[in-house]
DNA sequence: AGAAAACTTCGACGCGTGGCGAACAATTAT
DNA sequence: ATAATTGTTCGCCACGCGTCGAAGTTTTCT
């Protein structure tokens, strides 16, 4: 008898172009409305509809009703998990330098991972606080603890502790650049630093990030 | 402009049923002609062909002309990884007893996960090396070092020292009963050092293993 | 109360794609 | 040399499913 598990459901509901784009606007790790899962995928609110169902059923989504508009948000950490790992996997890995995409953009300067910072700015942080040894070398999907928080960007953030409840510091790879960037309480705790120092800003829609003047001055000062 | 990475292709190549199944019999980590997935998927010959070309393309397997057959395996440990996630995720755990699979299974009690040992006595070693302190706690996907091999199960089978190129020790999730099992170079060498010592056997076909009534006796006199 | 917004359901349309068998190419066995 | 095995290519068929707009429901705004 078999009983392999079903694989194929799950990234069936995956793969899919529109349900796609909604899981990676998701990833964000907030709750967003069908209507603007249903823009920023490009298509109809029934049609979007029918997707949101899909993806609930696969237990990828999670959707709370609330009042008129139905708030949806990813199932957790492992959906987040299981996208990026996708995402990594998602273009072989052209060899050399037959890079389609173009060298600058919004998406690869920074963004935001399911809570945590992700992007150019993400993986140049991972390296230098890996250079400077607050955290430890990780393989990709590592989890480790952090002994001490002392680093001149932490305090210039205000982190002083972590949430005791999550795993440290995890790393996660990076789809953009073939790195690690840091998942975790750090790497929550860095997100809302930046944001909370005004150092780097939301763009009014999807998952980009924009570093301010202020910040780019203050992240220059550090040595980035 | 938008350069989110295509994973809805990636999805969409592991998302049919005979495709998914042609992975899980590469996820012993050897290689197989296409007849052979053919069969373990249940479709024509003519029909594997077509499906192997998508995963080849979508760089999920590789393949390599040897005389008038074509042998497949998986493209990498990352994709071995990709589909345990998957395969973590795919029953979304039902909550209680509600179990429609029964209680004991082939799969279930032992079985191969890309070179490494899996299922139920996957999981009881792995539980018994870190209550014993051989492997520290680690998270799902976490890697860590194993400082040194002192245990009597080790020693009955012949493990003295691990592969220094790759991680020593890897959690894996195991989608079978929700727990971890070993990977990186000790679950290799664990899986080596059973067979090797007679205590499991491969089947025939498929992943799944069979403990040896030597075996089931030496590991009883371990206290498993 | 009336209007507007968010979301779902329904029916209809059309493309994509997985399925097969037959025929062909390439290699190995007898 | 002949046969058997492996794998691919090629039509062909049919089902699945993604798409939309219109209509209906529920909740919120004015």
């Amino acid at each position: 008898m078999r009983v392999e598990p079903d694989i194929a459901t799950v990234a069936r509901a995956i793969g899919e172009p529109a349900r796609a784009a909604m899981l990676l606007q998701l990833m964000d790790g907030e709750t967003h409305t069908a209507r603007r899962l249903a823009e920023v995928a490009g298509i109809a609110p029934s049609t979007a509809s029918a997707h949101l169902r899909v993806l609930c059923a696969s237990g990828l989504v999670h959707a709370t009703d609330a009042g008129r508009r139905r708030l949806h948000r990813l199932a957790g950490p492992e959906v987040a998990q299981l996208v990026e790992a996708l995402a990594a996997l998602a273009p072989p890995r052209l060899p050399g330098s037959l890079q389609p995409s173009p060298p600058t953009d919004a998406l690869l300067t920074a963004r935001i991972c399911y809570g945590h910072l992700a992007g150019r700015l993400g993986v140049d942080i991972a390296a230098r606080l890996r250079r400077d040894d607050v955290v430890p070398a990780l393989e990709p999907g590592g989890t480790a603890a952090v002994p001490d928080l002392h680093h001149p960007l932490l305090a210039e953030l205000g982190i002083r502790d972590l949430d005791p409840a999550r795993p440290a510091v995890r790393a996660c790879v990076d789809w953009s650049h073939g790195a690690v960037h840091l998942a975790g309480a750090l790497g929550a705790a860095l997100l809302t630093g930046l944001l909370a120092a005004g150092w780097v800003r939301r763009r009014p829609a999807g998952r980009a990030l924009r570093i301010t003047t202020t910040g780019r001055k203050c992240l220059a000062e550090l040595g980035f």
